[in-house]
DNA sequence: CCTAGTCCACTGGTCGGACCAGTCACAGCT
DNA sequence: AGCTGTGACTGGTCCGACCAGTGGACTAGG
């Protein structure tokens, strides 16, 4: 066999594929503007010389990653959308329900997600913040007394709230959605159990003890106590090998 | 102006987002699972009742979804593919890479991704993963004399080995793309700084440090530093105000 | 003058038909 | 049996057509 250079696989590129790019590329270096509107379809077939369908099949792609929008009859042709967290969402809810991730990786990275947040919210949280958190403290308990389901969406604004005080959407996004892919895993288990209440009010009593360690103003306790909570709280649906995993993020 | 009930905005229901959620549904319920194939695009044609420019429209989104690939010729149909963080990542990439997010928000969410990821691996490496982590180091070492970006590519290979060890893919990827973005947003000026070798060489004595405490099993500690280093690294680039929400994942 | 209503050019959504290059299974040949 | 050529398919692209909607221009009424 001849020694020759590395040759690479090749497969072939479709031509909606590169008005995508040209699309993307633009945005990149800023020719194209969120608000700016795109030429009309029958323009855009002018432009790249290809045929309508092509170019129905490259902003579809678009539209899909979030990009643009088309509106039926609107003159001023496809609209150009601000960058949204709802794109990165929906992938990560699509990925994170499939068995691709354990329930382990996902509980784990909250609890990363989670107790970080925290920690800097102890740091930075102004007087009034810390009331606004206290506020939900206050909305979780009279959840307790009407079903699960308020209790969770209670808890929910509670760590909205602490998110947003620490000032990293990336945080709060991700934190949010794989939140919401664990409680769609094992929620029913939860709401079933015999002692639902008894969990929702040692959830509360968890709580109140981070919110008092960042009234004080002590992140690493802060964050050790929600990570420890939030193993008590779910470890029991992690399956035991992959449970040290997560015994390993809390420590010290 | 009447009270009345609450009336959502609504918008047209396409075609083709029909036939892409009948086929996401069927996954989803795993009536369609990865490795089958779809029927021809015109079959499809005649079981959805469309036409075949419906059909293409929604095969391209599922395409560019990472649900399913085409490839021409192919006999038996459309493939359907395992669930692939590649669309994360697409997604990732496209949100961060653009001003939505602060360069604050990406360098707080990589020290707390890579800190957690160096808690867990003290904690669970065992001494051959060690060597592997010990042997990157080398290679990082070697790479100085070459050029910075050799070095980047050394510097990636340990987190890689550290995500590993850590078992949780979600912050393997996570930590990877947002690594990728960072470092797009200002390797030029890194690379382009007088002092661009001694700041490899200080790098290296800080992924020293830490894995020092790796192999103490120190998790608490090599966390701390990890992200002591981090934030040495790249606070220089943060504006004042924002600097504070990183200093604030540091602490005691 | 300004407003309210009408109208129409144009939009995107969908359709059906056509052609091409590529792929793969199979029948036929060696 | 092993190889080869063929042909029935595939997806990629193009074209032309029709429809229901949109929104701006234009007009009639104040």
């Amino acid at each position: 066999m001849t020694k020759g250079p590395q040759f690479q696989p090749v497969q072939p590129v479709r031509a909606y594929q590169r008005i995508v790019e040209q699309v993307e590329d633009a945005l990149a270096r800023g020719d194209l503007a969120p608000g700016q509107r795109l030429p009309s379809e029958r323009e855009l077939v002018a432009q790249f010389a290809v045929s309508r369908s092509t170019v129905r099949e490259a902003l579809r792609v678009l539209e899909s990653n979030g990009v643009v929008r088309s509106r039926p009859g609107d003159p001023n042709g496809p609209e150009i959308l601000p960058f949204s967290q709802a794109a990165l969402r929906k992938q990560m809810v699509r990925l994170a329900r499939v068995d691709e991730l354990t329930l382990a990786e996902l509980i784990g990275f909250r609890m990363i997600m989670d107790g970080a947040a925290i920690q800097v919210t102890s740091r930075l949280r102004t007087s009034e913040q810390l009331a606004d958190i206290e506020e939900t403290l206050v909305a979780m308990r009279a959840a307790i007394d009407v079903d699960f389901a308020a209790f969770s969406e209670a808890d929910l604004a509670f760590h909205d709230v602490i998110a947003q005080v620490s000032r990293n959407s990336l945080i709060q996004t991700c934190n949010e959605v794989v939140r919401g892919v664990v409680l769609s895993l094992i929620s029913d288990k939860i709401a079933h159990a015999p002692n639902s209440r008894a969990l929702m009010l040692e959830s509360l009593q968890h709580h109140a003890e981070v919110v008092e360690a960042i009234r004080a103003g002590d992140g690493h306790a802060a964050a050790r106590i929600a990570r420890q909570n939030m193993y008590d709280y779910y470890a029991g649906y992690v399956p035991e090998p992959e449970r040290e995993t997560l015994r390993a993020l809390i420590e010290d």
